[in-house]
DNA sequence: GCAAAAATGTTATAGAATAACATAACTTCG
DNA sequence: CGAAGTTATGTTATTCTATAACATTTTTGC
């Protein structure tokens, strides 16, 4: 991975981004009648505040320089654990690590492009792929509960900028 | 997880399958100028005996029965990525896993249904979903170095089994 | 205010993977 | 053959990821 650039830092006002997302959170939350934490909060804002996905241990170093006190594995695991069952997160399992859900509100699967020079995960829904994926699954008399699609490769930005 | 059966164990000669699947592992390796020695054999045996994914520390408990001397985490995770750069195993991200590859010689993608219920991991090529996905990468500009699909759900032996 | 429930803190441990270095086996070429 | 180089395996220690189990605090609903 060489320097954490595009779509994160360079391409929009990220700090109106995170906002925006935090508003959508709380009103996720609202409607579902779960608590956005203070705690909670602030692992969400720090999972957003990255467009590379960061792993547990990571997001507690962060936790524990923003609170003075030291914070151990379940605090963050737990707040995790309510983002993902929230979708407001989710969890690239190919990188053992979290990345903020682009469009919570909607009905939408897990589907990723993960730069390996870059590291930013890039969220995508698309329709005719989803009608592959469950016609796969009826062929096979499968149901699904959960689906995971990750495609690693190189983004356009750093196609570009490593010829 | 209930009970280790459906495919497994029960719909085909399972020796036959494992020995089929190591016919063609020596071929691909004798292709590829790489040599499977006894220690590899043995893990891909070990990987094979199940379609169920095994994760590294149960065939590393599996190789230590077998072979009455102790056996520590290298050994088998060399053994494991010698059969993935190999492409006669496939690692389930999800749980962590391995399996062995059903058609190691065909120009392949890394598709998985994966039973809940009786961890089955059953192996697909759909050409349209294919299509999709390489669609939906060249719309972002994004070019794939490895692809990760899996679905996780309920098999139709096990759906129909618990109603 | 008080009991129940939910959330967080705390300690310890399990589970997955790799680094670093030592030894053994196999290849190849003089 | 036999020494040098390469590849594979053994060995020890450590890192990274995640959860179990129990204590304490905070919040909620009556």
């Amino acid at each position: 991975m060489i320097i954490p650039t595009s779509i994160a830092s360079q391409q929009h006002d990220h700090a109106h981004c995170v906002s925006t997302a935090m508003e959508t959170a709380k009103a996720v939350c609202a409607k579902n009648g779960a608590r956005l934490t203070p705690l909670r909060e602030q692992v969400f804002r720090l999972v957003w505040n990255s467009h590379q996905p960061l792993g547990a241990y990571a997001l507690m170093d962060m936790l524990a320089e923003q609170s003075t006190r030291k914070v151990a594995p379940p605090t963050v695991y737990r707040a995790l654990e309510f983002l993902l069952e929230q979708g407001l997160i989710h969890r690239i399992n190919m990188l053992n690590a979290f990345v903020g859900c682009t469009h919570p509100d909607a009905d939408h699967a897990n589907n990723f492009l993960i730069c390996e020079h870059c590291g930013v995960a890039i969220e995508f829904s698309a329709s005719p792929l989803q009608t592959s994926i469950n016609q796969t699954a009826s062929d096979f008399g499968f149901t699904i509960n959960a689906q995971s699609i990750e495609l690693m490769g190189s983004c356009q930005q750093c196609q570009e900028a490593q010829p």
